[in-house]
DNA sequence: CAACGCCATTCACATATATGAACGAAAACA
DNA sequence: TGTTTTCGTTCATATATGTGAATGGCGTTG
């Protein structure tokens, strides 16, 4: 059952517009979810009355951003949910620039390169451009991971301050691989070496098999964007980690440099 | 007012629920529009009063679709949107194999190569991998483009009934560039020339210096879904287009016998 | 410097939505 | 095959939202 306070006006939390937040939860869960979903499987996911699901279904199915089985009670999420989802990309300024500057990088060291922004406790990869020789892409526009199981995330986390970073990063540590950093000072203090270096590397932490190395591109305080080298973990050694790290640290400062100019923030 | 009937003329649609309906509708102004927009611009875009949107604003970006500026007047997409949008990728059981087959191609013919699907009078890009040796990537996960301008659309919409056609067509049929074939006659047509060779080609109609070629992947009746290989368009001879056409013709079917044995439709 | 126009915001009432309960159809079970 | 459960759908009313007009801030114009 849905708890709806009564008579509690001034909690801004539950303030606003009730089906629009609705709808937008409902699609929330369909993009959490790759099955076809009832509405009473959603009904458990949301709390959300059936009755009231069942005007909100059909309303978003309408619309195209979800479809629905011929007996109209299965549904899923729509082309349009993808279609005006993806226009994140073209609004962003940033994506030309960093879109010229991760090719540049791929030519230059060639793996597999991934431009990404931090929101919330995760990363966002925003672009990738893949190695000339690699064997399958792991990643995605548009996907997430927990940000301190990735380089990506370390450098973004070692951008905040203390207090930040407490308020950002979730209860559990969730381990990606048995590498993955679940302790949080541990996580502190890799974070502090990161600051000092100016770039992060990571070993298997967020899948087995892979390195990874990322840096900061520094056009807004804190950082929030940051690209990375994608490598096989087990055929590279600690020094070609290290010269790649270098190298990126210098491509994203040549980007940031050209973000500052071209008036981006 | 009492009048019920005579007070609904303008909007086409008026069932369902309104404010799911808006927040989809705002959302989408949003994808289109790639600037700040402010609360009267989206009244202009949309037709909401001014007051309604004031709420339904603050409640989608609450949630975090959207983002504002500090003083909370304009707004734009928000991550949300594409985290979630881009998720229709993962629940569509398709991909896994498409992208696979995508590799094969692309590792077999050099270019890069494309997957779509049709979407009302527009294709939409599912996948994308690109040439060993491309410039620039054109093309973007999520794009849509005009069907009667592609190489993509047109196979696609070679699999339509004359009645489907004139049904999805719009009216006036969008020049890409001065070899977009605009003439419903002509692209009658070129659609059953299309559907007697298995594949479709074009030179210069969606952009200039590019070749396409595409093929449907027909594990639905109508399909809904192609692949094509993008070519630099003042380089390669019909004979490579057609040599092309054939071994995607060939993937194709590939895939589509893949996909049918997981029982995927 | 004053008046104007533009715009986000608020308010009170009219309209739209939410929802518990009831219903019937179809699965699941026995 | 008979029974029970589950599920989608509908309806009437309580609640939430929509909206035109009013408000006040702010930048611009005369």
């Amino acid at each position: 059952m849905a708890h709806t306070d009564i008579a509690t006006p001034a909690t801004a939390d539950a303030a606003g517009v009730k089906s629009a937040r609705r709808a937008v939860e409902l699609l929330e869960a369909f993009g959490a979810n790759h099955a076809w979903l009832s509405l009473t499987d959603l009904h458990h996911h949301t709390g959300i009355p059936r009755s009231s699901l069942h005007g909100l279904l059909r309303t978003l199915r309408d619309v195209g951003w979800i479809e629905s089985d011929e007996p109209g009670t299965r549904f899923r999420l729509g082309v349009r949910a993808l279609i005006c989802g993806t226009a994140y990309l073209d609004r962003d300024p940033v994506m030309p620039y960093a879109t010229d500057a991760l090719e540049r990088l791929r030519d230059q060291v060639g793996y597999t390169c991934h431009y990404a922004r931090l929101n919330g406790p995760d990363i966002v990869y925003l672009q990738t451009r893949e190695s000339r020789t690699s064997a399958h892409l792991v990643s995605r526009v548009g996907r997430t991971l927990p940000a301190h199981a990735t380089a990506l995330g370390k450098v973004l986390l070692a951008e905040l301050a203390d207090d930040e970073l407490t308020a950002v990063l979730p209860k559990n540590l969730a381990a990606l691989t048995e590498l993955t950093i679940t302790d949080r000072d541990e996580l502190r203090s890799e974070l502090a070496f990161i600051r000092e270096r100016g770039y992060s590397t990571e070993r298997g932490e967020s899948s087995a098999d892979k390195a990874c190395v990322a840096a900061v591109v520094p056009y807004r305080i804190p950082g929030t964007d940051a690209m990375s080298c994608s490598m096989p973990g087990d055929r590279v050694t600690d020094a070609e980690l290290q010269k790649v790290g270098s190298l990126l640290r210098d491509v994203a400062a040549d980007l940031s440099q050209q973000l500052r100019r071209a008036g981006i923030r």
